[in-house]
DNA sequence: TGTACATCAGTGAACGCGCGTTCACTGATGTAC
DNA sequence: TGTACATCAGTGAACGCGCGTTCACTGATGTAC
């Protein structure tokens, strides 16, 4: 039966973000409309009344995904003096709780692997989110812009590359690459 | 037909080479039982006269695509001057060639995301080629064992993390992050 | 405001397809004598 | 060394299954008068 207009945005945001929780947990190829369209309360048929493709509901997924990481990001590094900023992004992205949560964390490690074999539609949106993160690391730390942009793409590389590598090894190789990226993010540069 | 002992050898370490890249290339998922055999010359049924699943397939491709990387690695490493040998790694890895080569280039980045899904086995083999990775690199710098361990795992995870992102991105953005990575891992701390 | 009708969100069966795996079969290889 | 037979590497059809997508249908919502 037919839905009233606001009953069908409440639906399309519902799919987007299970899609969005979903792809970052099981994988792009690991995840099916059937189980968004499950998650969302929702039969699978109705699916394409929102999007015309899987790929199309992934681009709506990926922005709901920087989005989210985008305010968790902003609010936990505000107020942040320069010189403990990085210190306090590897904190957070390299804690067991971040880690182990998959589905709600950042979308870069989730789902970097998958991106990477993806259509250039799909790069160009991740790129484009990856650009926001580099800028709002980069707004909190100290030196000149260019300078900035690249300490944040460091940092930002050091903590996804631990963290996948976390989450694809036994726990010692894990507590390794989780420790020492903590160390080389926000140690003070001596002990890097 | 029956093959002879050493054929059916032949076979099964083509097998296990081109498993090793398609895996790379493709993703795990990405690549089907029937792939793999075609690039054996074989057809797909016979595949179970050498492995059970195609999951235990996985795991002989990851213990090859680990030993390549392990043999060129310690090769680009041999000789190098403790203050040169991470900037000579980050140089190769981070190179256009190796970031454009998937299918023949680090199982580490290549495999990460689609392994972080994958059963204790794979992860727990996966893990152990990782420490080797980080043994090989730790080898030829300078420090205590344990400093010459967290530095080394600081470069691997900045430079997978590098090129994964770089990947699934659009050319500026990977441009970005590799040459931050260059001159993360590489540069003299001054510019760190 | 009330009525008649068109629209369309959501349902659930069905589509073609590729997957991992199984199986009966072939005939060269390996082995027992 | 030669022969007879068992083994088994590889073939290609077939299996059940889940996938993305399509479709006829239902009935509440939206709209035109």
């Amino acid at each position: 039966m037919r839905q009233s207009r606001e009953a069908k945005a409440e639906t399309h945001r519902t799919i987007v973000e299970q899609a969005s929780r979903l792809f970052r947990e099981r994988g792009i190829e690991g995840t099916s409309v059937a189980d968004v369209m499950q998650a969302a309360n929702k039969t699978h048929g109705g699916f394409y009344r929102h999007f015309e493709t899987k790929d199309l509901l992934l681009e709506s997924a990926l922005d709901s995904a920087f989005a989210q990481m985008q305010a968790v990001l902003a609010e936990g590094l505000a107020g942040k003096a320069p010189d403990k900023a990085l210190a306090g992004f590897a904190a957070y992205y390299l804690s067991s709780e971040a880690v182990g949560d998959r589905g709600g964390g950042c979308p870069v490690a989730a789902l970097c692997g998958d991106v990477g074999r993806g259509t250039n539609a799909i790069r160009g949106k991740f790129g484009a989110g990856v650009q926001r993160v580099v800028e709002t690391i980069g707004k909190v730390i100290a030196g000149s812009p260019e300078a900035r942009r690249q300490r944040a793409a460091q940092a930002l590389a050091m903590a996804v590359g631990a963290v996948m590598i976390a989450r694809a090894s036994d726990p010692d190789t894990a507590a390794l690459f989780l420790d020492a990226a903590r160390a080389g993010i926000g140690g003070d540069p001596a002990e890097v």
